[in-house]
RNA sequence: GGGCGUGUAGCUCAGUUGGUUAGAGCGCUGCCCUGAUAAGGCAGAGGUCGGAGGUUCAAAUCCUCCCACGCCCA
């Protein structure tokens, strides 16, 4: 990328004195633009999809989303998983095709283009023009794509834009075609009908995001979105029994429009009813006892007296009267047995109000549909779409239902059918457009068939590898276990339109068509003629009958559900199977490696996907699925617009950078699918976290590489160092990529950031810090080697990391990849960018684990003695001449012994004394281990536990040698007594798991000197970088002081050690001036001292 | 109403087949260290483990009920 750089040397630069991540990204961004990186990584991906290229091909899909509004943390989110993968994958060597696709159809632009265009409903829309309507559709529904190209692009998510794939392309359309033209044959599409709220008004029936949409009044008891209070009749109806003389059952409704179409009476089978007579009438009446009570209560049935009291279920067939004449011919079927009109029984009906008796009209309520396809009742709905009664119901013909109400409670007091009249208030659905009431009626739409093939469906679930595990068995293996058939059909413009035709002489005659070339054939127009297949381009088209003579074939009016599309888009994105080119691609893909989206689609994309490729294929969709959980907004509820209650993803990237963005998506909770709170201040933080640690390593690298002229092209970069520092730091390297390979391996991204932030801390607080005065040394240091190594090790390790870390923070790694192996000419032809290299692989030999191990102890030993100082109130600078380790494991005591070196600098200590035994610095207490012992005890576990914690010194050590103790009766092994270390509040000791450490805090002159001049030379230090001196100027040095102060600087040792810490040339000290270009005053140990410094 | 999650320190989260001082990181406070660091080290304060019952020698963990939040479905 800076190859065009042709004075480009091979040592490494300088650092940036700033580190700004957002300005460094857009850099970046730039560089891969003009070297064209994303476009030859993206290519990759690509060729494998038409069979080019030698890469293995590794299946990714990218879910669609609504183009319709802006992209926000919910997109953010999965296309940062959905970056992480595809790069990793890349970097694995494989070729990962990654279309972005968009969602085009569907309510949300016909929505919008309603309210543009003021045009609203079945009625109004076809008045309209339906082409004039789908023409704003596909001129609106992209108004947003070069924002969401933006946002997606700055987030650093390579995906291709320009080779994308959208739900309305007719090549898309035609596929979607046949999908269902496969289902057809195989025998899986049927015609039925589903109660869905229709807006009478509009003359069009709503989904339920629409209905949700309705009057925002959310009802304070039911708290269902969509509905509205209002005040409806409530009437109790007697229905009289044909088998009994003069008995009714009383039934209730608030909807007296749909009683002219009451086909059945329901009670609960296992509810027990009352037949009683009414005192004041003498009528006699069957209902359920507590509601009658509840009538009573309410003053609107008089006295009774019991009769009998009867099951529900024993009432079941009974016939009666129908209440009106108009379909009393479906009293019988033609064999004479009694079809409608008598008694049923359903689980569903509830004592909560009412009679205990529900009148069913099965055309005008779901629960009434379900229980009349049950008991095979015919379906009468005597009105349309604009809920207008017709003329099968004479008497109220040309009534809108809900105002012949009235006519229709009239009608039955006449005919001394009503019980009782009343009103209710209550919540019902209302119309978002029109605010009227919505009407619920069966329509007629079109099914897949998915109950049959639940097994299937589970079986090949059973295949997939859920990230996290617990939704796929869970939330979705639920959700097949129980699927139902799924409506396919919308009664909508601008969708994919159903590819069906029907002939309009016998409506049982149907043709399904599967390609453009089959319809152009059959109605005879020329081939290539059709070039689009929306509603406006295929409704006209008609063909004669092949069977019915005279008859004319005609589409049905619906179009697909949008998510029959976005299901079919495996197949469609590529034209299956009509793109021979990518034909094997798409079988050999099939499932996809990896799809990632939220848990809000896991009825929604994972199902549709998931049941058409069953359908289809037999198989799985996809193999590997990360599901994401739910963004909200930093108060724990939904993000919300109108709320404001987030900040802009545009202005958190440009404020933080993506890299930040994406390190803390990908690290918290919603990649384990659970919610997460977003807040500004996590983006901040894991720019401090995450980035600035990686960043402030390399800074140290740079800037003694530069000063020193050290290049990485001269250096042997495979050799391997003697010093054990190095060869643990490049174990601890490996051990990290071991663990990020198989995280990622796994789809387990919330490790990943965790592991590197703990890599680079041992790189920063360890490695560096232990080993930083190595970089110090002149060129003609005898030690030269060592410094060789010190920077090669350095310099891979970077390497490394930042190789292993590039598909989670892609920006600030292919920054540090330009520095380390670009500007120094490393990188080969081919390599410019860190995401067109190898993911590293893991270099067994250069694992040690007893190294690590090692270490760990020794900075175990190090932490103890910190912890003492620090008790102590003794800094660190102070030296002590002894640190004592007692540790009875001898791999511990012979890893304190050979680093013993790390330790004593570290502490700034004189002499280590190891030892075996601890038993002078610690007393010993004893402990039940409850988990061995309870078990075994039971009861008896308290009283135990008591006894061993009463042991003393002698009992411990009796036990300790003999590994057996009797105790309250019962004999204790070794394993089931723990026993403590603990050190005595005075002493000078701290002890952990495995170690005790014990400093001696006796300070003889000597060493206060030495103490002292440590103190000075951290006042000199302070002041050069004050002075804003170079790391390597050297200086002239005065200091004013007396006592034991000048004392120490004057020791010619610790003088010595004065003027090579501080690169001081001469050194003066005098008991009144200190004067030179910096000065300052300071205070040590209560004795005054004032450093006086010149540049040399 | 149903299904699936979630609820542990101010914040973000760990917490193994139930096992006895409930942890980490961040933040806060104090001290220390600094010849790379925008840092770092050591410690301290901070918890009715959402609530109530129950099982058990022993419950954050198992059971029941309830509450709150989220997603989906009705």
């Amino acid at each position: 990328m800076s190859g065009s750089d042709a004075s480009a040397s091979s040592t490494l630069k300088a650092p940036p004195a700033q580190f700004d991540l957002p300005k460094l990204e857009e850099g970046i961004l730039r560089s891969w633009e003009e070297n064209d990186v994303e476009g030859r990584s993206l290519r990759q991906g690509a060729e494998a999809a038409h069979g080019k290229g030698d890469r293995p091909s590794y299946a990714f899909y990218d879910g669609p989303p609504f183009a319709t509004g802006l992209p926000h943390y919910g997109h953010i989110l999965p296309g940062s998983i959905k970056d992480v993968v595809p790069r990793y994958k890349s970097m694995c060597g494989f070729a990962v095709e990654r279309r972005f696709g968009w969602d085009c159809h569907g309510l949300p632009i016909e929505s919008l283009v309603e309210s543009d265009l003021g045009v609203h409903g079945q009625a109004e829309i076809e008045a309209y023009g339906i082409d004039k309507f789908n023409a704003a559709c596909r001129a609106g529904v992209l108004r947003f794509t070069a924002q969401w190209r933006q946002t997606v692009g700055r987030l650093g998510r390579w995906v291709d834009f320009d080779d994308d794939y959208k739900t309305m392309d007719p090549s898309f359309m035609e596929t979607v075609w046949w999908v269902f033209r496969q289902l057809w044959d195989k025998g899986l599409i049927y015609e039925g009908h589903r109660v869905q709220p229709v807006s009478p008004m509009l003359g069009t029936p709503l989904s339920n995001f629409e209905v949700a949409q309705g009057p925002q009044e959310k009802d304070p008891v039911t708290r269902k979105e969509g509905h509205k209070r209002v005040q409806d009749p409530s009437v109790t109806i007697r229905f009289a029994l044909e088998d009994e003389e003069g008995a009714y059952l009383w039934a209730w409704t608030t909807t007296p429009w749909t009683l002219p179409s009451n086909l059945a009476l329901a009670v609960h089978p296992d509810l027990t009813y009352v037949k009683v007579r009414v005192v004041e009438t003498g009528e006699i009446a069957y209902l359920e006892p507590g509601r009658l009570a509840d009538y009573q209560a309410r003053e609107r049935v008089g006295a009774t007296e019991e009769l009998s009291r009867i099951k529900g279920k024993d009432l079941e067939g009974r016939p009666y009267v129908p209440l009106f004449p108009y379909f009393a011919k479906y009293r019988e079927h033609e064999d004479g047995s009694r079809w409608a009109f008598k008694v049923v029984c359903a689980e569903y009906v509830s004592t909560e109000s009412g009679t205990g008796i529900v009148h069913q009209a099965p055309a005008f309520g779901e629960d009434d549909y379900q229980v009349g396809q049950r008991e095979g009742l015919p379906l009468v709905r005597p009105m349309g779409l604009d809920g207008k009664f017709d003329e099968t119901v004479p008497d109220f013909a040309g009534q809108f239902a809900k105002d012949a109400d009235k006519a229709i409670i009239a009608a039955l007091r006449d005919g001394d059918k009503l019980v009782d009249q009343d009103t209710l208030v209550h919540p019902y659905p209302h119309c978002y457009r029109t605010d009227g009431p919505l009407l619920y009626m069966a329509l007629s739409t079109w099914f897949m068939k998915v109950e049959a093939d639940r097994d299937a469906l589970v079986a090949n679930n059973a295949q997939i590898h859920w990230v996290p595990e617990h939704v796929g068995s869970g939330r979705f293996g639920n959700w097949l276990g129980q699927a139902r058939d799924w409506n396919l059909a919308r009664n909508r413009f601008w969708g994919t339109p159903l590819p069906i035709w029907r002939c309009d002489k016998n409506p049982e005659e149907m043709v399904c068509v599967g390609s453009i070339a089959e319809l152009e054939e059959l109605a005879g127009m020329a081939p290539g003629s059709l070039t689009d297949l929306h509603r406006e381009f295929i409704d006209p088209i008609t063909f004669p009958s092949a069977k019915t003579p005279g008859g004319t074939m005609q589409r049905v009016t619906e179009v697909f559900d949008c998510w029959f599309e976005s299901g079919s888009m495996p197949y469609a994105q590529n034209h299956y199977p009509f793109d021979a080119d990518r034909k094997e691609y798409v079988e050999n893909n099939l499932p996809a490696d990896f799809i990632a989206e939220g848990l809000d689609q896991t009825r929604g994309w994972f199902y549709t996907l998931h049941v058409l490729a069953n359908a289809l294929f037999g198989r799985p969709a996809f193999k590997n699925v990360i599901v994401n959980g739910m963004v909200l907004a930093e108060d724990g509820k939904k993000m919300s617009k109108r709320l404001k209650n987030y900040p802009d993803p545009n202005e958190v990237i440009s404020k933080y950078g993506a890299d930040a963005l994406r390190a803390y998506l990908i690290s918290s909770a919603a990649v384990r699918a659970e919610p997460m709170r977003f807040s500004e201040k996590g983006v901040r933080d894991t720019v401090r976290m995450v980035v600035l640690p990686l960043w402030n390593a390399y800074n140290f690298l740079a800037t003694y590489a530069s000063a020193d002229g050290w290049s990485p092209q001269a250096a042997d970069l495979d050799h391997r160092p003697e010093s054990p520092l190095d060869r643990w730091m490049l174990s601890r390297v490996q051990a990290f990529v071991g663990q990020l390979r198989a995280e990622l391996d796994d789809y387990a991204l919330s490790n990943v950031v965790p592991a590197f932030q703990s890599v680079c801390d041992d790189l920063n607080n360890w490695y560096i810090r232990r080993g930083r005065r190595r970089y110090w040394r002149g060129r003609d240091d005898a030690a030269a080697h060592d410094k060789q190594d010190a920077y090669a090790t350095l310099f891979s390790v970077l390497t490394t990391i930042c190789h292993a870390i590039a598909p989670t923070i892609p920006f600030f790694s292919e920054w540090l990849y330009q520095r380390l192996m670009v500007d120094t000419g490393l990188a080969g032809e081919g390599e410019d960018s860190v995401h067109l290299r190898a993911f590293p692989e893991v270099q067994a030999d250069r694992r040690d684990e007893a190294l690590e191990r090692d270490v760990a102890a020794v900075r175990q030993a190090v932490a103890l003695g910190l912890a003492i100082r620090e008790r102590e109130k003794i800094g660190v600078r102070r030296p002590l001449a002894k640190i004592t380790i007692a540790a009875p494991d001898e791999t511990v005591r012979r890893a304190v012994q050979t680093y013993a070196d790390e330790i004593l600098g570290e502490l700034n200590i004189k002499a280590l004394d190891v030892r075996a035994d601890d038993s002078g610095l610690v007393t010993l207490s004893a402990k039940a281990n409850f988990k061995a012992l309870g078990k075994r005890l039971g009861k008896r576990m308290k009283e135990v536990a008591g006894a061993v914690a009463k042991m003393d010194a002698a009992a411990i050590a009796a036990f300790s040698a003999s590994g057996s103790v009797e105790l309250a009766g019962e004999t204790l092994g070794a394993e089931d007594i723990l026993i403590e270390r603990q050190v005595s509040g005075d002493t000078a000791a701290e002890a952990a798991e495995g170690m005790t450490v014990l400093l001696d805090t006796k300070v003889d002159d000597a060493l206060r000197r030495e103490g002292l001049a440590r103190e000075l030379i951290n006042r000199i230090q302070n002041l050069r970088k004050t002075a804003d001196l170079d790391v390597s100027q050297r200086i002239s040095l005065r200091l004013r002081c007396g006592g034991e102060l000048a004392a120490a600087a004057r020791d010619e040792t610790l003088a010595a050690m004065i003027r090579a810490e501080t690169l001081a040339e001469s050194l003066e000290v005098s008991g009144d001036e200190a004067g030179g270009a910096h000065t300052h005053a300071d205070e040590i140990d209560g004795d005054n001292v004032v450093v006086g410094l010149d540049p040399r």
